[in-house]
DNA sequence: GACTATTGCATGCGCATGCATCTAATGTCT
DNA sequence: AGACATTAGATGCATGCGCATGCAATAGTC
């Protein structure tokens, strides 16, 4: 116990790295290489970013393909006003629709259309390819264009 | 083994989880939570954003407390363009010098300069307390499709 | 009913990032 | 040496994000 380095030192010496900062480091680079792999290939191969995927899996989850713009912001790591503009875009390429919500007529219902199913299907395995080779591959660190 | 979910099918139907993209939740849900909470720890109490912390942290790890910038690169999940542009805020606000490198004159020294070793080493607590609050905390917001 | 507070979403704005491109310095041929 | 390719880093530009704010609808109070 004479070198212990995990005792709750309020903040190592200058140059020790600590084993939860060599953690998060990990957590960066693991989420860096994946977001950029899953970035990537849902864009070339199906012209969807990731935000937007991750909302239509959402509401593609769900048996009515459909859900107010606060329950998706619940389970989607974006500002409201970020999910908002992914909504948008969306729409616009004709993926989801919106509609007033009847019993809460501030509220929006956004609904997935035939063909926002539809791609969301096409794109769900290449997000699982993705996931299933990087997820738990070493770390290379490189998330240059051509990887 | 009549209901095995984790076989590798190709891709399971329209609902159903894997604990691929279980994972994959939880991996985002984390990095937000850390992300959000260290970008606020460190601008409140540093006016340092998430990245120029780490590229004085890397700096501060050397013994020369100086690098070029393609070295730096190598450890910090930034493009190159935008590495740049955090070291000209970093010179701008007084924490490193870029200096050019005598053996190729293309490339650029950054060195820490004391003011900037010394906002590294104040900020250090900081990042390691919210790191150790937060790392391994029960995650708030539910990774799990819509609540 | 009239008045205020709160909630749900959209939008103006500024900032950080990535891509493509540019300049300058090196390296590599012949 | 001269010509072309490569490499290091900076910068114009487009895009996506968050914050602050605005508008409309609902809830709560009297």
């Amino acid at each position: 116990m004479v070198h212990d380095m995990t005792a709750t030192k309020v903040s190592g010496g200058t140059g020790e790295t600590t084993a939860d900062v060599r953690e998060w480091r990990e957590l960066l680079a693991r989420h860096a290489d994946l977001t950029c792999a899953l970035d990537r290939a849902l864009q070339a191969g199906h012209s969807l970013g990731m935000s937007e995927y991750e909302v239509l899996e959402r509401l593609a989850e769900l048996p009515e393909h459909s859900a107010k713009v606060a329950t998706i912001a619940k389970s989607v790591h974006l500002s409201q006003s970020a999910l908002s503009r992914v909504i948008g875009r969306l729409e616009t390429a004709g993926l989801v629709e919106r509609h007033m919500c009847p019993e809460d007529r501030r509220a929006v219902n956004v609904r997935l259309t035939d063909e926002g199913l539809h791609r969301q299907q096409e794109a769900q395995p290449t997000q699982r390819d993705v996931l299933a080779q990087r997820l738990h591959a070493p770390l290379v660190k490189s998330c240059d264009p051509l990887a």
